[in-house]
RNA sequence: CGCGGGGUAGAGCAGCCAGGUAGCUCGUCGGGCUCAUAACCCGGAGGUCGCAAGUUCGAAUCUUGCCCCCGCAA
């Protein structure tokens, strides 16, 4: 069975190492995202599976744009492609090069959650259970009929960092056995029931007039990319980890400021502890290793997003 | 040449503009007090002030060059 693997960014590579694990050579190539610039000086930067294929010495493609390059995968004559987080949209003419299927890894457990950032969507919306979803593509986005599925566990503490390395490698364990299935042929496919898409999540000032709950959510979900952040005095800090903490005040009001009880802010309904957090031009710290320097007055109050 | 912040003790910062004894908070170590502590008191250790050159009697501080880190934006 000749696979192609495609996928880009660091939650795809624990797969991609099971499938070289389990198949070696059938894996023919990986296809990812071209480098792109990162940073300041916009240094290319290659995608993390391209780094892993070059390590396992997998040819990898970069297609800027996959449709155009229809003769270059059919010139690999692959039986079949996987593909986690890769970041394009296949056409049918992509679809049709594979003769046992396109078959898609997907964040969640399907039909809830299709689309960009299922992980991060799942801890704002403060699920408490998600899962891996293995279904085939199809031309809408994430609608395919499912092959296999499997939950795991959100905590009110979880970070999106923390969640996506359990469903990578909740992912990887998943994908040979799903591979297993469908190279003997015998498997069933089970449709998705009605669901919903949601888009990709963006930096987002934080709301203190929401709920403590919802904050905590925000901040944990967007952890540590894109991220969310406030600004108080003319600060701007970008806030990587807070949880629900006693007390109360107006929306936005720092109730407590000190490097021994760290950064408190009042909610719209109750308050949280900003326990990680990152001031423009420094490094991500504790909060209290920041107050160590930064005075934060108490009572201050933090800014609100601006609708 | 996209905009900007920064490099001073293990951590986070002040000091720089108006050169002249290396400071603060936290941690750490030792001692004291307390039934107790995110408590308090006393004491100690710990620093090539990013690197290099220059100006100067004297540079963390002024000048020049270089290295590194980071926030936005893309």
């Amino acid at each position: 069975m000749k696979i192609v693997f495609a996928g880009t960014p660091e939650f795809a590579v624990p797969a991609l190492r099971a499938i070289y694990e389990t198949y070696g050579d059938g894996l023919v190539a990986v296809v990812t995202q071209p480098d792109k610039p990162q940073g300041r000086k916009g240094i290319l930067t290659p995608p993390p599976v391209k780094e892993e294929a070059i390590g396992l010495g997998v040819p990898v493609l970069q297609f800027p744009r996959i449709r155009d390059c229809v003769p270059e995968l059919a010139a690999l004559h692959a039986d079949l492609m996987v593909t986690c987080a890769y970041g394009q949209i296949l056409t049918q003419e992509v679809l049709d090069l594979f003769p046992m299927g396109v078959w898609n890894i997907h964040a969640s457990l399907l039909p809830a959650y299709r689309g960009a950032a299922p992980i991060a969507r799942a801890i704002i919306d403060g699920e408490n259970v998600t899962g891996i979803t293995i279904m085939k593509t199809e031309l809408g986005l994430d609608t395919g009929d499912m092959l296999l599925s499997k939950s795991v566990e959100i905590s009110d503490t979880d970070t999106a960092d923390a969640l996506t390395g359990r469903l990578a490698l909740l992912a990887a364990k998943l994908i040979p056995e799903a591979l297993g299935r469908i190279g003997s042929g015998k498997y069933s496919l089970i449709k998705q029931g009605e669901g919903f898409t949601c888009k990709k999540v963006q930096r987002t000032q934080v709301d203190f007039s929401k709920s403590a709950r919802e904050v905590s959510a925000l901040v944990r979900g967007l952890s540590s990319a894109p991220g969310s952040w406030g600004s108080v005095g003319g600060l701007i800090l970008n806030f990587f980890y807070a949880l629900p903490a006693e007390g109360s005040g107006a929306a936005g009001e720092i109730l407590s400021a000190d490097p021994k009880t760290g950064l408190v802010v009042a909610c719209g309904e109750g308050a949280v502890r900003i326990s990680m957090l990152q001031p423009a031009g420094g490094k991500c710290m504790a909060d209290t290793a920041f107050l160590n320097g930064r005075k934060l007055q108490k009572g201050v109050r933090f800014d609100q997003p601006v609708l």
